[in-house]
DNA sequence: TCTGGGGTCCTCCTGCAG
DNA sequence: TCTGCTGCAGGAGGACCC
């Protein structure tokens, strides 16, 4: 049996937590740069505040309708975030992080098990230790647990939160319930191409032939079928490593001229690396990506990206900015107003696993000055990081961030503060 | 004036070799 | 030597997730 618990509004649940005078109220968090909304409260959600929506155009809205706003503050989440976690390793040692706010739980052997009070503990530890409310759903397969997850989600006043299918009954109407738009792994393109064939929900698609889904949808589309009938084909995965590691950003303003673009890919190079030699890895190939703002259909649209091969892996920041400069040499043109450039890396393997090249010997005193580097950049940070030719020393783009709730978990001078004078 | 970022996986296209 | 076919590999792009 699968578990899926998932934090209900995470990123608002956190903001609530150290501020309960926000509990009722409409909350929402804002993306990096405080440019759209990435999370709602219920209460957000039900005055009609779409997932997305552009924070400038709906200020007036938030303003009339008494709308708390948040920057994100990913330091206070994902603290938050491996507190609920660990609490949930306590219930199963079989335990997926699926993302920030979710995780799979498997329960093994015991076919006696009463998961719906299992469920209901696992919600009230959460909720005592955190503060963070949550949804669990169970069933035999972890697509199907995500079903179950969004029933108990949806009716939180019959279900208490927790929902089990273990029924074939029960696993029907489920399916029978959902759309085929909100099956996890269906997204709008094959929703689209399904509702053409008049599958408007789960259980229609459990129906369809297996060959037409493995023709049409791939193989992920027949796994997720499979998972839907019962069958359990997903298992658990285990973290590792990333294989492939970004540092994309939109620009405050629209740029043109290379050495601008230039400027900007030599820093994401630089925090990419940085990323990198954290994960102890090294790479082989950096992509380079420039686009121009798709909100301005007026002005022309261009985007290209090109990968470049090194011939030796490497977590050197100097070989990885060298690569990234000659990929944005050859995509760079100069007529367009660019809005977003970003790099990649990948073919990342750990520095021990590497296969040493007859003709390519890494550059050992690289090593060692980047050893160096990220040695003093820890022990002094913030602006007084250490910085690399190519990245401006005016350079002081920062993230807007108007809104920004204190790290009350991650920074010893912004934890709360308990005023205990009373009044008499 | 202001519209996110970071992942994985799959398909399609193209170039190359046999 | 040229042409056409096939299979493979890798890059680019897209779909999907949070």
């Amino acid at each position: 049996m699968y578990a899926l618990i998932d934090c209900n509004n995470f990123y608002a649940s956190c903001q609530r937590v150290f501020n309960p005078a926000l509990n009722h109220q409409p909350v929402v968090v804002l993306s990096n740069n405080d440019g759209c909304v990435i999370a709602r409260s219920n209460e957000a959600k039900s005055i009609g505040i779409p997932m997305g929506a552009p924070a400038f155009k709906w200020e007036p809205f938030f303003k009339q309708h008494g709308v708390h706003v948040f920057s994100c503050n990913f330091a206070l989440y994902g603290d938050m975030s491996r507190r609920v976690m660990n609490l949930l390793a306590t219930f199963s040692p079989d335990i997926e992080v699926y993302s920030i706010d979710e995780a799979f739980l498997e329960f093994t052997g015991n076919q006696n098990t009463d998961f719906l009070f299992l469920g209901s503990q696992i919600r009230t530890m959460i909720t005592r230790g955190t503060g963070i409310p949550i949804s669990v759903g169970f069933a035999p397969t972890k697509v199907l647990a995500k079903v179950a997850n969004k029933i108990a989600k949806k009716f939180p006043d019959r279900t208490g939160d927790v929902y089990v299918i273990d029924t074939e009954n029960k696993r029907e109407k489920a399916l029978r319930w959902t759309k085929i738009e909100d099956v996890w792994g269906i997204g709008r393109r094959e929703t689209k191409k399904l509702q053409k064939i008049g599958v408007f929900n789960a259980h229609q698609f459990t129906q369809l032939n297996d060959a037409w889904v493995k023709t049409n949808m791939s193989i992920t589309g027949l796994r997720i079928k499979k998972e839907l009938e019962g069958i359990s084909v997903l298992e658990l995965e285990e973290v590792e490593d990333k294989r492939s590691i970004a540092t994309t950003r939109s620009f405050d303003i629209m740029l043109t001229t290379e050495a601008e673009l230039e400027e900007r890919i030599t820093t994401y190079a630089t925090l990419s690396a940085e990323k990198l030699r954290r994960q102890q890895g090294v790479c082989q190939l950096i992509t380079v990506f420039i686009k121009t703002n798709r909100f301005k259909p007026e002005l022309p649209q261009y985007y290209r990206s090109v990968t470049v091969a090194i011939d030796f892996p490497t977590s050197s920041t100097i070989d990885i900015i060298k690569a990234a400069k000659k990929g944005l040499k050859e995509i760079f043109l100069p007529e367009f107003h660019y809005k977003k450039a970003g790099v990649i890396l990948s073919e990342i393997q750990e520095t021990d696993a590497v296969q040493l090249n007859l003709f390519h010997i890494r550059n050992a005193k690289h090593e060692v000055l980047m050893k160096t580097i990220d040695d003093v950049n820890k022990y002094w940070g913030g602006d007084r990081k250490v910085r690399f030719a190519g990245q401006s020393l005016n350079y002081v783009w920062k993230m807007r961030q108007e809104k920004l709730s204190p790290r009350y978990t991650t920074r010893i001078h912004e934890v709360i503060e308990i005023n205990l004078k009373s009044e008499k």
